[in-house]
DNA sequence: CCCGAATATTGACCACCATCAATATATGAT
DNA sequence: ATCATATATTGATGGTGGTCAATATTCGGG
């Protein structure tokens, strides 16, 4: 699929913003939104902090179905959408899905709001 | 109504974390996510764009309508979002509302990333 | 090859949200 | 007091998003 999320740098094409750009273009917003509306839910943002958290760096599903009080569809949705934002990387081994920390990506996002 | 937007310390309970709480609970990822939902919408970016854009650093409802391809109420409701969000602050001056970026608020939503 | 386990996908439901039209409120000027 | 202007609020509507139950997929083991 490959939403280009902002974070990584995306295809040619709307990629930077006109250099020294007085405001943010319509584009551009749609683009940093996309990010924020990942971490724009409460669920989210303990997963990212439990796979923050795990020394090994990673997490399977079944780690992260525990501590958030959801099912297992729901939490593996939720990954997706982490994913497609650019925040986890996924990786299949077996029958398992470790996910983990996308590196630099929050520092990223982070950035993000310097340059608005 | 006052929302204590985890943004400048709010009430007592609640302020922080467990000191070096491993991962987040329910109700800190529930305060930080409301910042993170202020900021998921496209529109809500290029307000806060715009008025950090400004030279005077503050602008009027009037100044916000036009680049935004929004109606006069919409607008409204999003600058209202954002200062619950404690991310801008308003202040009438006759039949005016002048909006301000709240000075280091875009820092400190920045810094709940690393905290994560 | 078939079975069980881990994860992903689908479809449905309900809540929330972004937007607008209409109206209300407030303030300055005449 | 009245009026015009700037902003806020209300109510309604269409769309989006989080959640679950059920099902599908994928993989290792016997």
């Amino acid at each position: 699929m490959n939403l280009l999320p902002v974070l990584e740098s995306a295809t040619e094409d709307s990629c930077c913003a006109p250099a020294g750009s007085p405001a943010l273009g319509a584009e551009e917003a749609k683009q940093k939104a996309l990010v924020f509306k990942a971490l724009a839910d409460p669920n989210r943002l303990r997963l990212l902090s439990i796979v923050k958290a795990e020394a090994a760096g990673e997490s399977c599903v079944c780690d992260l179905t525990g501590p958030l009080d959801l099912g297992q569809p729901t939490v593996s949705h939720h990954l997706k959408i982490l994913v497609e934002a650019g925040l986890l990387h996924r990786e299949k081994r077996g029958t398992w899905a470790y996910y983990s920390l996308v590196p630099g990506a929050l520092e990223e996002t982070a950035g993000l709001l310097a340059t608005l």
